[in-house]
Parts: C-alpha cells; structure tokens; sequence
DNA sequence: CGCGTTTGACCGGCGC
DNA sequence: GCGCCGGTCAAACGCG
C-alpha cells in the first residue's frame, strides 16, 4: 500500500492506492473508495473496460498488468467485483450486517499489521472481505470487498419491506436488526450499506 | 458440545 | 528452478 502523500507512482502494482491523505482530525470517515475491479465477466480475451470507476479519482489506481491476470482469475472464481474503503475506525471488524466468518489472518509484508481474511457465511454466496489497518495511519482500517452477494443482507431485506420508503432512504435510519446503537458505529454502518448497494447495482 | 477463531501448513503465481 | 509472497485450508483451540 501507498498511501503517501507524494505517492503519485504506485510502487507495488497489485496494491490499493488512496489518492488522498486521510484527515486527521475528522472522527471518522470513509475517506475513499475505490472499485477496483467491476463487473467484467466475458471471457479472457478483453481486457480493455478494466480500470473502473473511482469516485475520488485524482491520480493512480490504473489497472495494471498484474490486475489483468488477476481479474481473469477472479472471473473464473466468479469474483467479478472488488472494492476497497478506508475508514477512520478504533475497531477492525466493522458491523456491516452480513455474516461473515474469518478464515485466515496474515500478516503482509511492508506492512505491521496484519490482513484479517473473511468469507460471507450465507449458503452460496463466495463473498470475501478483506480488512487490514492502514500501514502509514494507523487509526484508519482498509476494507476490501471482494465479489457481489447473491442474497441481501437481513437489514436490506428489512428495508425492502418496507413499502413506502426506499432502501436508500432506509439505510439512514438506524438499524433495528443491530443491538449496538452507537450513533458513531450506526454511522459507518451506513455508509458501508451505501457502497454495498452501489456496488450491487 | 457446538460454533467461531486461531494459526501453522500448504499451494499457486510471479519475479529473478 | 527456486524463493518469496499472498491467499486459503483445516486441525487445534477456546469460549459460551
């Protein structure tokens, strides 16, 4: 990872590149997000849609080789879609609402801390996460998403339910699935929910 | 006892 | 071909 100030070239090719610096001072945010890989399922022969949306794009975060050859891995698992966030964030495992059971832990070369590996547990659905806290701030946690849900998560379905208002406008109202109801831990929460959708659409 | 986590082993890809 | 590295597996472990 290089998330340095100056860090215009991106040294490890397979990497997360945050284009900003985090703010210090704010509580809490999810300072960037990036899909890293989206939605190329055809056969190996393109190559070319593959660098995607970057919402906070200033810089960096081109597709590389190495991105290519894993993107086609990713295909043949099915895993299409990858995005990657960064949050200011005491705790790691941030309450996204979807299940998920940590197989792995690993810790990374460059780097201090080590990467947490998690799978969706819903039947069917090869979901991964990845979460690991920033090399250069440590008060910040990097979450990778890793695939699309083929099912919702109980609280979007909750949403769903409801006739009159719609998931987008749901997701601002705090939780009633969740017994932890810091409004700071609501408040990622709900961004994380956002950018599932965003990501599911 | 069941379930989730931990942790070392293992595997495949990649660069040299 | 070898070693490094990231990702995954699975047995052991711990906790409720």
């Amino acid at each position: 990872m290089d998330f340095s100030p100056n860090g215009h070239s991106n040294p490890k090719p397979n990497s997360i590149f945050f284009p900003e610096n985090p703010d210090p001072m704010a509580d809490f945010e999810i300072s960037d997000y990036l899909i890293l890989d989206a939605g190329v399922f055809e056969d190996d022969t393109s190559e070319k849609g593959m660098g995607v949306a970057n919402e906070s794009e200033t810089s960096g975060a081109s597709a590389t080789p190495e991105h290519s050859n894993m993107q086609k891995k990713k295909n043949k698992l099915g895993l299409g879609h990858r995005i990657a966030f960064r949050m200011k964030s005491e705790i790691e495992a941030v309450d996204d609402e979807y299940k998920w059971r940590k197989y792995g832990k690993k810790s990374v070369k460059n780097s201090p801390n080590p990467r947490n590996y998690y799978k969706c547990v819903s039947g069917g659905c090869n979901v991964k996460k990845r979460i690991e806290r920033d090399r250069d701030y440590k008060s910040y946690v990097i979450t990778t998403y890793e695939g699309v849900h083929n099912h919702e998560s109980p609280y979007t379905s909750y949403c769903n339910q409801m006739p009159l208002m719609a998931p987008n406008a749901c997701i601002s109202q705090p939780s009633p699935l969740s017994s932890s109801s810091s409004s700071w831990n609501q408040n990622i929460k709900n961004k994380l929910l956002i950018y599932t959708l965003i990501l599911s659409h």
